[in-house]
DNA sequence: CCGCCGGGTGGGAGCGCTCCCGCCGGTTGA
DNA sequence: TCAACCGGCGGGAGCGCTCCCACCCGGCGG
């Protein structure tokens, strides 16, 4: 019973000479405490230095203000960090302005991924962010199951049920193709993404629709599967040399494997973007650091974290519906295209 | 009293007819229960799709195992993005192993700063990681008197008492100027890091340090401060080619830096490397993409990830003593040099 | 003058868990 | 034979908090 270790809220009870109930009240900012008891019970915070125990306030509120991150790390190790980085500070700030943590979960494999669902239920977490999503992917519908507020950034596909912030990428990738095709470019590759991700899928069917828009029927020989790195561009771009020699441009579906095209079409020789324009795919870092620079589509990332917290917290805190929310993506014109 | 809700430790010791302690001696993997009880709990368990409340356990063992990583995002949004990814994957990586949960705190401002401390004390994690440490800075002596163990990714300076990781900044920067000096290099200047940080002063002081070692004076005129910022490595470079147009080579406490230094160089029409050798440090995902790719100083990030959450683990969990290690760093020539 | 109301207050109970301690019954050594 | 011991086990207490449910008391209407 040494005045040791940490103040609890019975010790500033003591202090302030009234009862537990009371303080509580007052750090909750109830209204029913009278301006004088608050006040000694302000004081007794004070002197003692209390901070409220927050794993005890769980236990009975059974909420834990915090929410969980997951991010597969294999896909973080494949260079797109500054995709995730801004979804971090995104997520990050909003949580912030209302006391919530950021739980961050990088799971490494696909063992993982399912035992993070048991993980998760121990109640550590009021809700779950959800990035990269396959369109298989059983964890979404396990946190469902489990009664866990998710969010998903990207949806697994156009029927998505869960809440999910999205950008809009069929939208870009038709904006890119347009682009191409409207400076002339006769024959517009294109380097997809992982197909078993909606990703993948949408921006693939943008080259489509900005084929269909202008009249010009899309070859499929110009289309390359590719995995989002950079050396699947790379692969890719190789490919599509050697079964299209005469293609003028191409679009890949991600600004690294656009790095992986630029870095084939080099050993090559083939002049960008005189000979063949290169456009990618959000707007990354990199793409302000290629030579020549990269024509890209811009994705709101960054809004894309702060939507998905609070789309999360709408949840969890007031009970809102699931929204589905899809975020513009816009076109930027560099020396590349 | 429903069934209702999620099973507890209760629920379970019913349902194997045994008592609330055998399950929990189950749970924690003592010894001292018959393999007959540890069967019925185990089925239970399963039968039930039990997970025990990691809250209420905290809350009795006053653990959370949970630890944060604090990270400075004025930082993390100059680009220095790959370092933290690398970093996180490390920690995340031995955390994973021992069910530890990684919480991820983005300061953005002096304010906030102060605070977390406050947030901090309120139980939620057995441990602390702070990176991007300054000089002068106050956090870590606040999380001291807390009690609360802290591991540093760098030092405060060459004093610093707390456990920290580091690489080995003198010595890589050393290495990067005798290979200058060595290629035959004559006016080796340097961009510095930040001086009121340790990287900062341990790279000037190997940039220093290899000069003495060949016997070569080290020329003031050279030394311009930076800020590891792309922007700031341009703007040094402006200065050092003003004050010493016919400098041969430049040394940046950074690979941003070294990259705003290759863009003023391009500017002006100076050859990388015939005119202008150009190394930087870190060996981030930039340095090979570079133009041309950038020699430069690697730092094992990731292992000082897997050295920062070890150590600390060890203080929470064994009690250990805070270590101090310094890792090693190695020089990655390329084209630039 | 009495009942009633309602703002302000405090104590009890209980969240789900761990840990201390004592109980039981079988084995061992003197 | 009996005490000492020990492996296996269960209940009580309590971690620090919130919330339910009184309780108190001054003011007000009947």
């Amino acid at each position: 019973m040494a005045g040791n270790g940490h103040p609890t809220i019975k010790t500033v009870a003591a202090r302030a000479g009234v009862g537990r109930t009371t303080v509580s009240r007052v750090i909750n900012g109830s209204e029913l405490v009278s301006a004088d008891a608050r006040a000694r019970v302000l004081a007794a915070i004070k002197e003692l230095n209390y901070v409220p125990n927050s794993v005890a306030r769980g236990l009975v509120t059974s909420r834990t203000d915090a929410v969980a991150l997951v991010i597969p790390e294999s896909e973080s190790r494949l260079g797109s960090e500054p995709f995730f980085a801004a979804l971090i500070r995104g997520v990050s700030a909003v949580l912030a302005e209302t006391r919530t943590q950021l739980q961050l979960t990088l799971v490494r494999d696909r063992f993982e991924r399912e035992q993070l669902a048991a993980t998760v239920a121990t109640r550590r977490v009021d809700g779950v962010l959800l990035v990269s999503v396959h369109a298989h992917d059983r964890l979404p519908g396990m946190l469902e199951e489990l009664g866990l507020p998710t969010v998903l950034a990207g949806r697994r596909d156009a029927r998505e049920r869960l809440a999910y912030v999205d950008s809009d990428n069929a939208g870009g990738a038709t904006a890119a193709v347009r682009h191409l095709l409207e400076r002339g470019r006769r024959q517009v590759a294109t380097i997809t993404g992982a197909l078993d991700m909606d990703v993948g899928r949408s921006r693939l069917a943008g080259w489509r629709g900005a084929h269909r828009e202008a009249g010009v029927p899309a070859d499929g020989n110009l289309v390359e599967a590719g995995d989002f790195t950079e050396e699947g561009g790379r692969r890719a771009m190789r490919s599509l040399l050697e079964r299209a020699p005469h293609l003028d441009a191409v679009f890949a579906a991600s600004d690294l494997m656009a790095v992986g095209a630029l870095a084939e079409l080099r050993r090559r020789n083939r002049r960008v973007p005189d000979d063949v324009a290169v456009v990618g795919f959000e707007d990354s870092v990199l793409a302000r650091h290629t030579d020549p620079p990269l024509t890209t589509v811009r994705q709101p990332v960054e809004e894309q974290g702060r939507t998905m917290a609070r789309i999360l917290l709408d949840i969890t805190r007031h009970g809102a519906e699931r929204r589905q929310v899809t975020l513009p993506t816009e076109l930027v014109v560099r020396e590349s295209s």
